[in-house]
DNA sequence: TGCGATTGCATCGCGTGCGACTTATTTCTG
DNA sequence: CAGAAATAAGTCGCACGCGATGCAATCGCA
């Protein structure tokens, strides 16, 4: 007999099987793009908006450098992003679309219905869990 | 000026963010206990229910064989599980928790209290949370 | 101005995570 | 009951993901 599930359960299993869930979602959608769903959305930041620093785009995803320094340059020997040094700060690199990147963009448009369509959630659910996950993840505490 | 983000960017980084967001809280709490993320799932999901199969223990948390196998084979190096061929199925193995493993449920108890605190979330939230991560991914098709 | 502290990126080792494939066992079907 | 199909676990190669560490550029403060 099971017992009772504690809290921190339900919320660690369900985001990180729903992480997973997604993943699997999305590599039949990314497979003919030969991208994976880390580099998908790398790249869904650079539409959003073009150069911008590897750190910048860190913090967007909450990755550190070690993990997308990488996959920056597997991006990059595909053709799909420069990497260029800031002129201005020689320390920063920066990554900005190459047409080929940039042109990829329209072959993801369908990508949103699939997400519906493929979860069965509503917009207002998926709104909310927008909602409930930026607030989980900026709660975190960032130790200086 | 960034432009739009559309509705898959937002549950996309979200929930790949809170989900890295949940890692990097637990990470100190496992330090001292000598378990990954991961690890510490799997070990959860046997504190729930002891001696399940490998397969069982996957679908739980909907990981492959391939990712499964070795993980527990290091829980099992580490004698907090064993692993047994099922006498009734030979094609299954049989993961319980050994001694060490057990007594290791104790020294997680204040976690739920972390994760509240880590988070700034209520309770309330979080079962929110649990309610829509189901849902998702419930919803996620199957392929057989 | 000078030099220590900070910042930004890169490298390395290890632990996931998965698809493709293999092997062994069980089940299904004629 | 034999052979085919299905199932369970394992192996391999590759791509994350991070902490620890290194290095160069920049900043800050005396």
């Amino acid at each position: 007999m099971p017992r009772e599930p504690n809290l921190d359960a339900l919320v660690c299993f369900d985001i990180y099987s729903a992480n997973l869930a997604i993943g699997r979602l999305y590599k039949p959608l990314l497979e003919p793009l030969g991208l994976t769903y880390p580099q998908y959305l790398v790249l869904k930041v650079l539409w959003e908006t073009d150069a911008q620093s590897l750190g910048t785009i860190g913090r967007r995803l909450g990755l550190e450098s070690s993990t997308l320094t990488p996959l920056v340059k597997r991006l990059e020997a595909r053709g799909l992003v420069t990497r260029l040094r800031d002129t201005g700060d020689e320390r920063r690199v920066v990554v900005s679309l190459a047409e080929a990147g940039r042109v990829l963009e329209a072959r993801t448009e369908g990508f949103a219905r699939c997400l519906i369509e493929g979860t069965g959630m509503s917009v207002a659910e998926m709104e909310q869990i927008h909602r409930l996950m930026r607030k989980l993840t900026a709660g975190t505490v960032q130790q200086a």
